[in-house]
DNA sequence: AGAAAAAAAACTAACGGTCGTTAGTTTTTT
DNA sequence: AAAAAACTAACGACCGTTAGTTTTTTTTCT
């Protein structure tokens, strides 16, 4: 089944990739456009503003986040499968989208207003219920007890270097990487 | 002693906070006059230009790291300690310096040509540095083998989020925070 | 100590440039 | 033929910075 994509879609991506690249308020409509292959002026008969196309990639992201939680949260598992499990997929969003991901992590400060405010909830809503595995975790006795905040903004922390630094050309697979990183997690977590 | 903040650093100072705040594209030089109180064309007999700005604090904070990997070297002591008085240092420099911090760790990629570069040499330096002490501490058997830049990443990666989080109106002490870091990070570096 | 001169710093005005976007016009696709 | 998409031109806005002018501060002189 070959998937088409769409204009607005190669608009989207091409985005993503110069707002990584550039940051989202250095990255003109103009050279967006020139990467594209089209006048800045047509964009708009596929994308109804720059911020739009922030909101988009922001959100997507932030979905896929969410509904991952929900994923693990529905698992029958203890809670460093859980971590695991949160790890593997928090790391699959990540290099499979890693433009897309890379702008939903640092550039939505430039979000305008209620989509601002919508996004913050909206990540507030995914930490809190990381931290809420974290804290029941901890009452289980899995994971040694410390201040759940920190340990929750130290974790999600140390697996944000990933979106930085990954190529498909490292010499390191995909599975080394995230066994490195899980291990030095759940280690971290350990009483 | 009292301490003589001379107009420079109070506008260097500013432009880091704003910088922070909304990013360095996205900070006007008109806004950041504003906010020192006077008008923008008289920034400029105290400062060269927007990038020069940007450059300084940059290399501040570089500078600073760099100083603090020099005396972690130079400690007569083990691996763990090491990586503990790291840890230390880093959060210290952090604290003390939130937005500078910040900015070094988000905008330096608005750098132009040589300053870029040399940024980038700077940093390059520094890893390298704290990924020798990661490699010794895995020789001698203080820490897990595992892939040396990952666990370097992962580590500087779990620190991040403290300028991102921190104020001092926390409900948490500066040592609390340091501790269970610390914490985090050795175990997850041991075997 | 006070006045005058010099230097520094603040202001106003404006330059040359870029930006996101809109409004027509033309071309391409349906 | 109609609709969609591409183009050209331009709007109104903002930008970093320079060049004068004015004001303030510092230095020099008596």
């Amino acid at each position: 089944m070959i998937s088409v994509i769409t204009k607005r879609e190669s608009i989207l991506s091409t985005a993503a990739i110069l707002f990584r690249q550039k940051g989202y308020a250095a990255t003109s409509m103009r050279e967006l456009a020139e990467q594209v292959g089209m006048e800045a002026a047509s964009l708009y008969n596929h994308i109804s503003s720059k911020e739009e196309m922030l909101k988009s990639i922001c959100f997507q992201v932030g979905e896929s986040y969410l509904l991952h939680l929900t994923e693990v949260n529905q698992m029958q598992a203890g809670f460093r499968e859980k971590i695991a499990r949160f790890i593997h997929l928090h790391l699959a969003i990540t290099i499979q989208n890693i433009a897309f991901v890379s702008v939903a992590n640092h550039e939505w400060k430039h979000l305008k207003e209620e989509n601002l405010k919508t996004f913050l909830e909206m990540r507030k809503t995914y930490e809190a219920g990381v931290k809420n595995i974290l804290i029941k975790g901890m009452d289980s006795g899995d994971f040694r007890k410390m201040d759940p905040s920190i340990t929750l903004y130290t974790l999600l922390s140390s697996l944000r270097w990933v979106e930085v630094w990954y190529k498909e050309n490292r010499n390191i697979s995909v599975q080394e990487l995230e066994k490195n990183i899980e291990h030095f997690i759940l280690n971290g977590l350990s009483t």
